[in-house]
DNA sequence: TTCGCTGCAAACGGTTTGCACCGCG
DNA sequence: CGCGGTGCAAACCGTTTGCAGCGAA
């Protein structure tokens, strides 16, 4: 199943009273062409031609994030990023090696329903959730074999 | 079984070769006595009384980071903050409620299983996870049974 | 005695804010 | 036409850095 796109958005935001407008369409654009999260800077590279303000553009990521169109995320331990959130993008969630600083995306049932059986238990509903595994990955074990 | 205290702290920092600094201590302590994540600003307060400069304690928090004593988190959705690693932590998830913002520290097998499985799959070796799950608790539910 | 650690103060840069103008609905 | 959205520029404040002195091992 494909995930929503640019149609979606705009009948998402005309759903929430939110005004289409060519900035936040822009934006959109770039997180979606976008592999991994992005922070505002990264954003604003991205998006010079356009014009757009930084300062709008900090007002765009809030406003995306209070609709759950987007969520920030820590990257390199230090920086926020955004990225799309279901059903803007398909789900996943992290392997980060301390390493190489590599991320490996993955998406596996038995985390998601181990996830909804203890939601359930607990009567949270749950809107999204993010994790993050961090460790070595296989190549790295290879180089570094001891520990 | 009772998370490491002080005393394995000390020798955490000696088997690294760390020196044991009346700095390091302090903040160790602040971080054991608080329930939740701390961000430097937070501890700067809590530790205010001892005289420790901010940018020490910021060479602090990098250097527990890397040591893997703590790690950083994303607090409101925009604020880093500290919270202690195993074995000076109990280790647990977190449920955060998007309408009253508390969050619900949880821990269940189930999901460290899972966790435990998926990554052996990838041969990726763990050295820990942080997972947050938001959505809506369930007395805010009741306060808003629409949607 | 050595070198890691710390305090101080200045600089940096990501983020926020006030305000006037613009343009979507 | 009204009000949400935007650009601009200044301010803010969390964080980083250089350097000299201190103290843990």
């Amino acid at each position: 199943m494909a995930t929503a796109g640019e149609k979606e958005f705009i009948q998402f935001l005309r759903d929430h009273q939110m005004r289409v407008t060519p900035n936040r369409l822009t934006v959109f654009r770039a997180l979606q062409k976008s592999q991994g999260p992005l922070t505002v800077p990264d954003l604003a590279g991205r998006v010079e031609e356009s014009g757009l303000n930084t300062a709008t553009l900090y007002r765009i990521m809030e406003t995306l994030t209070e609709l759950q169109v987007v969520h920030p995320v820590l990257q390199d331990h230090q920086n926020v990023a955004y990225e799309l959130l279901e059903p803007f993008a398909r789900h996943h969630d992290h392997l980060i090696c301390r390493q190489c600083g590599r991320t490996i995306d993955i998406y596996d049932c038995r985390l998601e329903e181990a996830l909804k059986a203890i939601s359930d238990d607990r009567g949270f509903r749950i809107d999204f959730h993010q994790m993050e595994v961090h460790g070595l990955c296989p190549d790295c074990q290879r180089l570094t074999p001891h520990h």
